[in-house]
DNA sequence: TCAATATATGAACATATATTCAGGTGTTAT
DNA sequence: ATAACACCTGAATATATGTTCATATATTGA
């Protein structure tokens, strides 16, 4: 018997395509720079745009896929929404992504 | 004083952009499948392909990429090139975002 | 040298994705 | 009710990306 048989090595279509999915949502530049600043505090969407330098339309649609993946947390006051990174491990997953590149 | 200064919660472009890049490499489920393997044990192209099903030609653009990266190694023997990823960081970072989907 | 095997590469194509634009919804104040 | 503000949404577009196909390179054995 080995001690690594080949099917150790495989991981099932299904899991790996939201594997994928989950690190698409970290892919892109702007993503990126929204849930950093996430990471150090709650915003809307407003400060957000300013901080990213995109406009509001492209940090919502943005929002929205995060949202639908459920990587942030909504939550309306008056005619503002501030989004949040509920889970921490997300949190954490991103911020070695983040060590990583400045090195590490 | 603020404890929390809006410059905090700001990645630079260029930073952002690296980490979106090391996360794309992350984002692709035959690329995920293909990590997945080589977190295993060193493996060569033929292998891969069989493992996770597409071509010889696939797993070698895959591959490309993520030695580009510097995410993966290459090792000639013979007529074959082994990989494996050699930055235990790399693995871990990885295998978080496995096991996330894994749940937790 | 020639054939066989393993991997790499470039071009082409099809699909996915980010952003913009125009307009829509929800909330507050007058 | 209306205006102003904050955010959301769908369509359109431009660009990026994964795979295939044909072909090239590298290594080994006959």
């Amino acid at each position: 018997m080995n001690s690594t048989s080949t099917s150790d090595s495989v991981l099932d279509e299904h899991t790996a395509a939201h594997v994928a999915e989950l690190f698409r949502a970290f892919s892109d530049t702007s993503r990126v720079r929204i849930l950093f600043a996430l990471t150090t505090q709650e915003m809307n969407v407003n400060t957000l745009a300013g901080l990213v330098g995109i406009s509001e339309s492209a940090v919502s649609h943005h929002l929205r896929s995060l949202r639908q993946m459920e990587l942030v947390v909504a939550r309306r006051e008056g005619k503002e929404v501030f989004y949040r990174i509920e889970d921490e491990h997300i949190i954490s997953l991103f911020e070695e992504g983040v060590k990583h590149v400045q090195h590490g």
